[in-house]
DNA sequence: CAATTCGTTGCATCAAGCGTAATAATGGCT
DNA sequence: AGCCATTATTACGCTTGATGCAACGAATTG
């Protein structure tokens, strides 16, 4: 038995006194309602109304019940109103994760010009370089910078392409290499998410070259590899927008600049939505719109 | 669809972070399970789980609506429980109406009793003399005085027997009335509920008499009748214990007692309940003990 | 790599809800 | 006073919707 549809019937004939009359308010019979009602009793095992052909009246229990489940029902009435008109509206708090190279650069001016543009969205970043579990950490969102995606149970956008070039201390013996057969395993320092090793592919315009780096050492985080290489400590390979600042005040200089690796890509994951909830849509295309239109990840590569 | 079944199960996958776990809890299957969580998805246009195979997470949507729906139903059963288990007990109020010769006599005595025996009842006490709608005045239960009912859409209970007799002034010309056809319609006071007619039909051993009283007064009140009559206004039939007192100290007298008219009875009436409430019951119950037994209605008529 | 577990979906079965209609009761109206 | 309309209930068929089973794709564990 539906107990909802059974309560509901028996608020509207405890507020029409009429079996017949709520028939016809919720557009049914009078068997249906009586035996809603009657059914109801059954399941309360109270009797609520005291009825003869030509009257009906709340008994005391039922009047009680009346009075108790009515503001229930519109509670319940309510909360469905309320979420079916949240998820349409940019409305709420949406959890981003984002890398922290990246984040650091990136999000002040874009989050500041987000929340002027949605004031009713509230963003919580979480900022970490390993890679984190979307869905078991309930994120609507994570900015990552990555190669192709595996992972099949999520969804993702390439928002651009990042540009990996390798680096090495101005001046420092790992400065002078010239062709991929000089780096050696201890010079190549690894940029890993977890970590571990990483592997490079270098591609010329005729040949290519394979190597593991990350050895000796190996980090999650972008700017303290790029500090390393600035020490003199090896080579990395590591998104121009890193070394940016020091490329310009030559402290470090790009080596085989004709050797390329992969593709890597700035990349929106998200949780696997059937469609994307109006707010983290919001996020997503602000995002996009603000890295590669207004102000495009592309300042930090120059 | 059944929304408070599909609602109950999306809290339990809520819980318990899995389908497969709410349908071992449900006892069901997660066929059922699945069906009822994407039914109320559909119902509220709003993903709740981002699932894969093998995890399962509550959106932010889905977390904010089982935050805001699990006390509403906890809400919802706890109301079911609460009728149930107040309609056992007897507590609770009760509206009781009397009639005012009656209840001036034996109530204030009885509600004392009940109240010290029944804490938990709270009783209310509507005396009038006219013949109340039980169902469309809300009463739980009315005291009368009355010939066999004719009401079919009441339940009744006979309780004792009240003697009536017909009562002149001492003294008076009516007093000296020795047979039946003495009586004038004039001279009859009549006792109607409706204050109407009254039809008064007496039996000796071996006849019968009958003739309408109350043509040219009548009233629902006893009390006021039995003074009109002490005024030597006429006479009138008159339950005895009203005119007790009267007769003790000689101000009337009964005539004609070897007529009798028809048996009326103390009868307590109810709403056509399928079963009595608990605290109906009891009051009822008391009631009958309280007056036939422990200080019984006879105490007004000897 | 095999095996298990998980959520979903198609399919066949079946029960529960539905409307219709008949019934008894009751109040209003003429 | 009596006819008529309306009311709540109940029995009867039918249809719709739910249910369980099984197969499937996906993903983790050993």
């Amino acid at each position: 038995m539906d107990e909802l549809k059974a309560v509901r019937t028996f608020l509207a004939v405890a507020e029409l006194q009429s079996f017949a009359a709520a028939a016809r308010r919720l557009s049914t019979t009078t068997a249906s309602v009586s035996r809603a009602v009657s059914g109801l009793e059954k399941h309360l095992d109270v009797q609520l109304f005291v009825r003869t052909t030509r009257q009906v009246s709340l008994t005391s229990a039922g009047a009680s019940y009346a009075a108790r489940i009515a503001p229930v029902i519109e509670d319940f009435d309510q909360a469905a109103h309320d979420i079916r008109s949240q998820s349409g509206s940019a409305l709420g708090r949406i959890h981003v994760s984002a890398p922290m190279s990246m984040g650091m650069r990136v999000l002040p001016d874009l989050l500041s010009d987000f929340g002027d543009e949605f004031p009713g969205i509230e963003v919580s970043v979480t900022m970490t370089d390993e890679f984190v579990d979307i869905i078991k950490e309930n994120y609507d969102l994570a900015i990552r910078i990555s190669g192709p995606p595996d992972d099949k149970s999520t969804i993702w956008r390439k928002i651009c392409l990042v540009e990996r070039i390798l680096v090495a201390a101005s001046g420092s013996r790992f400065a002078k290499i010239d062709t991929p057969n000089a780096l050696t395993a201890s010079a190549c320092l690894g940029y890993d998410a977890n970590g571990g090793e990483e592997i490079w592919e270098l591609r010329s315009a005729t040949a290519k070259h394979s190597l593991t780096a990350g050895r000796t050492f190996s980090t999650n985080n972008g700017d303290l590899l790029a500090r390393m290489v600035e020490n003199g400590k090896g080579i990395a390979l590591l998104p121009r927008f890193i070394v940016k600042d020091a490329l310009a005040k030559n402290r470090i200089v790009q080596i085989l600049p004709e050797w390329r690796p992969p593709d890597i890509w700035l990349t929106l994951y998200y949780p696997p939505y059937e469609r994307l909830p109006a707010k983290v849509a919001a996020f997503s295309d602000f995002f996009e719109r603000h890295v590669t239109d207004i102000k495009p990840l592309s300042t930090f590569l120059d």
